[in-house]
DNA sequence: ATCATTTTTTGATTTCAATCAAAAATTACC
DNA sequence: GGTAATTTTTGATTGAAATCAAAAAATGAT
């Protein structure tokens, strides 16, 4: 969906503030396994994604590990970037063609210095990713592998057809050995 | 350290703002292994410790895994409660004789809502929150136990005559034993 | 100090998932 | 459609850490 009309269905944005706003974004399309943000970077900006799927990973030597998925309407955040000054350890690859929204967070924060709906908007955003990183500490430190998979199917059944095994399974923490045959039995 | 002397050694409130919010603190204190917050409640409190360490912990029939530790100046949220409206799933408990300044999140959130500095103050704490639950997700999905130890070690070396080395074990993703091996040999 | 309790270490065994390897199936491309 | 390339499944083996069990050490209480 377009940005600005999912923030207005999700009644994060108002007519005007909204018809601002769409003025900030930048549109790019990926190939699939292009990167949208290269892992350790430093990039401000803040990464929707319109149409497709993405995945946020770490990267080093030989090792990969998907942290999360992007779905449509999903917000990819170089956090460590944006508010710590210091270069994003994870990188976002597209793992399907993707349409991707794109906003210089620092120009929405400077407005939102000036304005109380960016403000509260913002601060949403923020409550928005403290949700998603606390349930999914939970989700790696208290369930299993199983529940996982689980908790995947149910809140991201598309997933199957179009991502690859091998990511999926390092989402769960498993090699992709085991997560087939995780699904062979049942 | 008191919360208000520790706000303002932090440059996160000044003069009369501290002196307002001082007023909404409560103080309390704990035995070792008391329950500063029980797992499975709807708390909306803050809870800053003043001094002693702490653990955050999610536990379940015969499942008990530590989550992260409070030491001193730090502050648990449940967040769950606090934003989602959800009884929390972590609980907190006091692993030493532990001081405990507790503050009710909607006495400051509605006075937040008329003072800029209050906003501000909210904000950066939710920054501070995104930190922890960023940087706690890289540390348990890409590195390994025992970068794990070493992190902990660098950060809080004062644990270990402290803390038992179950919930250390738990926190690192191990068990007791193992951890017990790593550190023998070196 | 002594005894009791808790915590940590050490040892032996088991188990589950990783690894290694190859076959089967699916997808991509000329 | 056929061949190549990729992905998934299946099989056999290995290995690292969990489990089980008990001894040793540390802590606490009387």
């Amino acid at each position: 969906m377009d940005i600005i009309q999912y923030f207005k269905s999700q009644q994060l944005l108002t007519g005007d503030t909204a018809e601002r706003l769409s003025k900030f974004v930048r549109r790019k399309t990926y190939d699939k396994k292009d990167l949208i943000l290269p892992v350790d970077n430093s990039s401000k900006n803040i990464y929707f994604i319109e149409q497709g799927i993405a995945r946020v990973f770490y990267a080093q030597k030989n090792k990969d590990v998907t942290l999360y998925f992007l779905q449509e309407n999903k917000i990819g955040v170089p956090v460590d970037s944006i508010f710590f000054n210091r270069v994003c350890k994870f990188g976002i690859e597209a793992l399907t063609e993707t349409i991707v929204a794109i906003m210089a967070y620092e120009r929405w924060e400077n407005w939102a210095k000036h304005n109380a709906v960016m403000q509260q908007f913002s601060q949403r955003l923020m409550i928005e990713y403290i949700k998603n990183a606390t349930d999914r500490i939970y989700n790696i430190k208290f369930q299993s592998p199983k529940e996982r998979y689980d908790t995947l199917i149910a809140e991201f059944p598309e997933i199957f057809p179009q991502v690859s095994l091998g990511h999926i399974a390092s989402y769960l923490g498993i090699t992709q050995e085991t997560l087939s045959r995780l699904r062979a039995k049942k």
